[in-house]
RNA sequence: GCGCUUGUAGCUCAACAGGAUAGAGCGUUAGCCUCCGGAGCUAAAGGCUGUGGGUUCAACUCCCACCAAGCGCGCCA
């Protein structure tokens, strides 16, 4: 039984009865006293029909039929009114869970197809931190629409030319002409960075007399195989690279300023072309080709933008960084221009991530080559404690990433808190299947012997995984998915310290072990939305 | 100065489209290992949700002002 189809009888017998309401929810209990379902339908009934208070819309209500049949008690509390399920309701849960197994909380409606641009990075250096909680945000929110029923291409927008690829390859020259004892300045906003002399390194004697070009197309390879390295490691992918360079060729960005041009919505000033996105909301007007000819950044971001929605998507995402944020309405101004409603665009803004040791704040600097990779923080933390670090948070807010707590492997970790939960059940079963205890025995399992009060409140967070990812696919918000686990981990430890799941009485054992299976196919759900590993052993 | 984001327990964070007595973990304090893995469990203490107003039957949530932190405010990307 869904909160939804509650409401919908709700607002049948209000309405048989004539009265008048507004807006009105049905939504999980807040507390077990509060039982499984409850609605603030009693306030929301306008105020000239109040002659109806809470207790004769209770008794109303009670009087219904299919109400009866499918709940034990009704009843009013502080102008709340409180359902609670019959048993077998609750017990349905793990047929539910153990025949659906990993499909379980997959939405059956089909929401139509997105696509989500994340990471992004130029192809001018490895992948820092702040890509790193893109990239692990991306992927979860990817995994999660996927299961609540969107059709999911993921893409990784390549930003392959203009001025920092351009200085990118005479900082590679540099350094190659250096390495041979030839005199060569790196550009004061060129790329110090020490993996740029070892990309030097591979490039053999006799191409000195070679153009920036050859460099520049040498450092964009070599850069890119290192990013889709430490990518893979991490356990993120993408279906589609998009290269901006493309894009160019093809004359997309000249097309896209004709487009805007035709609207009236562009005009020229000092030399260069300006868009009116400042009828869109935008401060002021901004430049798309400068006097110098050459384009800014937005011109073949809106190309971009076209192509996306050329593409056909019903909703675009994109995560971009803080320092975007100002951007997101003239691309949203573009994208209205262009006939796609700013809603189907959602961008996510992923916040910053300041790094400590301890309490020790690590400062970094970009372009001096003074960073933390997401290599090195893979390297030291390992790729599951990052992810969860990062998704524990939600996007939209500053994280700060204690190295020294990812690193321990204690309670003080979560992850490790969460996978210790995983790994016992597993281990519960193996421990069962030992005994001869056979998953048809486990399957054809009297649940309702289930009664103790931790069974009942496992069973009614285990109901409510499917609306946890319904709530996260909408919000578009992962962190919800990472509490919950959390939250479930904690329950079912605490259960096996209280109740032993194989005992002497081997129809108990065979109910419990259902319920263990059930939390052990929900948490390896929840972490493989995560993209986090389930563990055999730890 | 303007804009965006954030402000909740000592610390790190929750709170479902405004709902009931604001919840977890860590840390602190006091306990629990003959038994399915103690990387675990039980309990206690800990709060004027940054401040002040407003809207509402109901505000951490919405609106206004202020305070504090971070980021942005280029014909850079």
């Amino acid at each position: 039984m869904e909160s939804s189809e509650l409401k919908a009888k709700l607002i049948a017998i209000v309405s048989r009865e004539k009265i008048d309401f507004e807006k009105f929810d049905v939504f999980p209990s807040a507390k077990k006293e509060f039982g499984d379902f409850s609605t603030n339908l009693a306030f929301k009934i306008k105020k000239k029909d109040r002659i109806i208070n809470a207790e004769q819309l209770v008794s109303l209500i009670q009087s219904n039929k299919w109400i009866q049949e499918n709940f034990e008690k009704v009843e009013e509390r502080k102008g709340f009114i409180n359902f609670f399920l019959k048993d077998t309701h609750i017990y349905a849960t793990i047929k539910e869970i153990l025949s659906k197994k990993d499909a379980y909380g997959k939405s059956l409606s089909k929401k139509g197809s997105v696509l989500i641009e994340f990471v992004s990075a130029n192809p001018t250096g490895p992948l820092t931190i702040a890509h790193g909680r893109q990239a692990a945000f991306g992927e979860a929110l990817s995994r999660i629409l996927m299961h609540s029923g969107w059709r999911v291409t993921k893409e990784y927008y390549l930003n392959d030319c203009g001025r920092q690829i351009e200085l990118l390859g005479i900082s590679l020259k540099a350094h190659y002409l250096r390495k041979r004892g030839m005199k060569a300045n790196i550009p004061e906003d060129g790329y110090h960075g020490e993996y740029l002399k070892e990309i030097a390194e591979k490039i053999p004697d006799g191409y000195e007399t070679k153009d920036a070009k050859f460099f520049e197309d040498f450092a964009k390879q070599e850069i890119l195989k290192i990013i889709k390295d430490d990518l893979k490691e991490f356990g993120v992918y993408f279906d589609s690279w998009f290269s901006e360079s493309e894009l160019r060729k093809e004359g997309k960005v000249e097309e896209i300023i004709n487009i805007l041009q035709e609207k009236g919505l562009i005009y020229e000033q000092d030399g260069a072309l300006w868009f009116k996105t400042s009828l869109y909301g935008d401060d002021k007007d901004r430049v798309l080709r400068k006097r110098d000819m050459s384009y800014t950044y937005l011109a073949p971001d809106i190309a971009y933008h076209e192509n996306k929605i050329k593409r056909g998507y019903d909703m675009l995402i994109n995560l971009w960084g803080p320092d975007h944020a100002g951007y997101v309405t003239r691309i949203k101004a573009a994208a209205s221009v262009l006939g796609f409603s700013p809603d189907r665009l959602k961008i996510i803004i992923v916040q910053l991530t300041t790094l400590y040791r301890g309490k020790e704040k690590i400062s970094m600097s970009t372009r001096k080559g003074q960073f933390i990779t997401l290599k090195q923080l893979m390297d030291e933390v390992g790729p599951d404690a990052t992810k969860f670090f990062f998704l524990f948070r939600r996007a939209d807010s500053h994280l700060d990433f204690d190295l020294e707590l990812a690193k321990k492997k204690t309670e003080e970790n979560p992850v490790y808190y969460i996978q210790y939960a995983y790994v016992r059940a597993k281990h519960i079963i193996e421990f069962a299947k030992e005994k001869g205890i056979t998953e048809k025995d486990v399957f054809s399992a009297d649940f309702s012997l289930l009664k103790e009060e931790p069974e009942i409140e496992i069973l009614k967070k285990l109901k409510k995984f499917p609306i946890i990812v319904e709530q996260a696919s909408r919000t578009l918000e992962v962190s919800n998915i990472a509490h919950y686990i959390l939250d479930l981990a904690g329950s079912f430890h605490s259960y096996y310290q209280k109740f032993r799941v194989v005992d002497a009485n081997i129809k108990i054992s065979c109910s419990r072990l259902a319920l263990v299976e059930c939390l052990m196919s929900v948490m390896g759900k929840s972490l493989e939305l995560l993209g986090i590993s389930k563990p055999e052993k730890m």
